[in-house]
Formats: structure tokens, C-alpha cells, sequence
DNA sequence: AAGAATATAGACAGATCTGTCTATTTTGTG
DNA sequence: CACAAAATAGACAGATCTGTCTATATTCTT
């Protein structure tokens, strides 16, 4: 399913456009016009290539899970063999995500609460990168040898979910350092 | 500052209609037309009530403010003396909402959403009820005489976010159980 | 019952929205 | 060079958006 869509200059130039637009100001608030004008793209190029704005949206959802897990997914490569240290290294990431100039919130957050329904297309997209992420911490929570991996990988899930839900809130980095330190009692208190 | 608005049967059933389709379908999705149509209600009532679409969602967010704290309180105060249970007693409270029928989020971290600008009037109102949340954690957590209050209230915070998003994601009140697991750990762990 | 405050319907402005269509031009390939 | 594919500008439809205005009707208070 997450067949790397056939690839285009003007195809990525667009979706890099909406996905800055969309990100900074929401889904509902960009107008296709806007894009397309910031983009300087014709509107039949973007019809031509999406059939809808929604797929668009979620064609940027999708690409953004696969690369925010890759990014994780390197970071966790990075901290070494250390099974915990590994896990951990998932909140320094986060951090180092908080930090950044033009961090606003999740953006897959932000679409289950811009598409609340449960059945839209946009809600379900989003919800699978957060399953696709939970299933992640699962397999860092096993290679630690931790009691219950499941329950310690969902546990960790709203640790990181509250996290950005605060760093959007405050546009700090204390909730990362918060939830890593939470993280390392309850990765101890499942080792032992 | 949260002065109960002046009350009159007009503004307040135009504030329960507005309330239910807001939290259902989304605040930019939608339309004061809408609204109007569903209230019964003309117009020039509700621009002689409230200033802009802003105003009234500003107001709707301060009464489901004042609401949903004093419906924890009140489930607070009915689990008894013992500050764990008390403070226990939250995540019960949102099992309770999770499960109820038009549960669809949480209307802050959703407004959050809508609106990601940081300086914007509603996302502002929206944070000010987490800290307000907050707050009150930290009460409890004192109560039950925990370590560092402060730190763990954070946690608990970020807990009980992640429960809501998750809940949002799933439709299951499985995150609030979980987040209760973890609390009680937390807490028994702070008192040591 | 008289007067003041409130609510009404509905037109209106002016902007914006997504998506379609056409006719033309550019681009890339054999 | 010639042909096909892709992108262009821009008009267009039809709906929707927030907010304003007016002129009439209802309700409340005294």
C-alpha cells in the first residue's frame, strides 16, 4: 500500500509546497489556489496528478510517515546496540523535532482533529502512521526485553502523543525530556 | 476572567447548537449559516451576542472549560478521601467520557489543531485549559503526597493527552485504562 | 397600554472554495 | 524534425463563507 507513488519535478514540487502550507496554517485553512500560486503551478497539473485535494492530503500524509519513521528508525541506528539506549533515543529525537524553527504540532494529530469523523479517509490515513509508529516502539520494547512489550510500547505511545500535544501547546522542549525520563523509570521498572 | 457571561435563553441555545456541530464536524468545517439554520436563530442575534465566529468559539471553549474541570472535580470528590484514589480518579473519569456515545476528541487539543498559530486568540484559550488541567493534577499530586508534584502532574499531563488522541484514533476506552496502569505505577513510585 | 430592547427574515457584498473545461504552449522522446 | 505527453493561463460553474444592513415583528418591562 505504501507504494511509492510515480515520482515527477512538478508532482514533488507541489506536494513539498502544500505540505509547508498546509502545515504551517492547516488543512482546511489552505485553499488549492493558494498552493498552486505559491507553488506556480498550473491548477490542471495538480488535477492531473491528484484527483481530488483530499487524495493530495493524503498522498503528503503518507510521505510524511514514511519519512518521519525513516528519520527515527535512523536516529535509533545511530544510539548504538544498547537495547534501552535505543529505545530511549526515540525522545531525543522527539527533542530535537521540538527544537526545530517550523515545528507546529503532528501533523497526523492535527488531521484526526481537522477530519474527526473515524471513517474519512484523511482520519484513517493519520491514524495508521500513529498504529505504524506504536508497532515501532513494540519491537525497540522486545529487543529490551521488556515484561509486557505491547503494554509498555502503548504506554509509550501517549508518553510521546501528550509530549507534542504539549511542545504545540508551550513550543518547548521540556515535554520531550519529561516523557524520556518517564520512559527510562517505566523501561527499568519492565527489566526488572 | 472567566466571568460567567451575561445569560440569556437565545445565546445559550445558540451556544449548545454551535457546541454540537463545532465538536462533531470541526470549527472551520463548520458555518455560522449552518449553525444558524440547525438553532433556528437569525443572524444578526448571534453577531449581537458575539463579535466574530472567533468570539463565540473563544466562548464556547471557556464554558466546556469550566465544565469538564468541574466534572472532574466532581468525580474527584466522590471517590473519597484517600488522594490516590482521588487522583486515580481522573483517569476513571476519562474512561467514563471515552465511552460515551458522541465522544470525538478532545475539543482543545482539536482546537490546537485548527488553529497551530501560537498567537492566535483560540489556540491560546485552547492551552490555557491544559495548563488549568495541569494545575489541578498538581494539586492532587501534592495531596497524595508525591515527590515532586510538579513533575509528575507534567507526566500525567502528557499521559492523559495521549489517551485522548488514542481514544480519538480508535474509538476505544482501552488508552485510559492503560494511562491509569501507568499513573498508579507512577504514583506508587513518587511516594517511596 | 406604551416604549424599549431584542429578534426576525432576507437581501447583499465581496471574497473564497473545489473542481472542470478549453485552447495554447512547452517539454521530452524517438 | 516530428509527434506525443505534460503543463500552461484563465475562464467558468456553483457553492459557500463571514459579516453588514435594513425594515419589520416580537417580547419584556414599567
Amino acid at each position: 500500500m505504501p507504494e511509492p507513488e510515480i515520482s515527477s519535478p512538478k508532482r514533488d514540487h507541489l506536494m513539498a509546497t502544500a505540505w509547508r502550507l498546509f502545515y504551517r496554517d492547516g488543512f482546511r485553512s489552505v485553499g488549492i489556489d493558494t498552493i498552486l500560486a505559491e507553488a506556480g503551478v498550473a491548477k490542471m497539473t495538480l488535477y492531473n496528478h491528484f484527483a481530488s485535494k483530499e487524495e493530495l492530503i493524503v498522498a503528503l500524509l503518507e510521505k510524511r510517515d514514511r519519512e518521519l519513521r525513516a528519520s527515527v528508525v535512523a536516529t535509533v541506528e545511530a544510539a548504538g546496540k544498547s537495547p534501552s539506549k535505543r529505545l530511549l533515543a526515540v525522545f531525543d529525537w522527539l527533542e530535537g523535532w521540538f527544537g526545530s524553527a517550523d515545528f507546529n504540532g503532528c501533523v497526523f494529530i492535527r488531521a484526526l482533529s481537522e477530519y474527526p469523523d473515524a471513517t474519512h479517509a484523511i482520519h484513517r490515513t493519520a491514524w495508521n502512521h500513529k498504529v505504524a509508529v506504536k508497532h515501532m516502539l513494540a519491537q525497540l520494547c522486545t529487543a529490551a526485553e521488556a515484561k509486557n512489550p505491547e503494554g509498555l510500547a502503548e504506554t509509550l505511545s501517549l508518553l510521546i502523543d501528550g509530549a507534542i500535544v504539549a511542545a504545540h501547546g508551550t513550543r518547548e522542549t521540556g515535554s520531550a525530556r519529561s516523557a524520556r525520563a518517564t520512559a527510562a523509570s517505566l523501561l527499568k521498572l519492565a527489566s526488572a
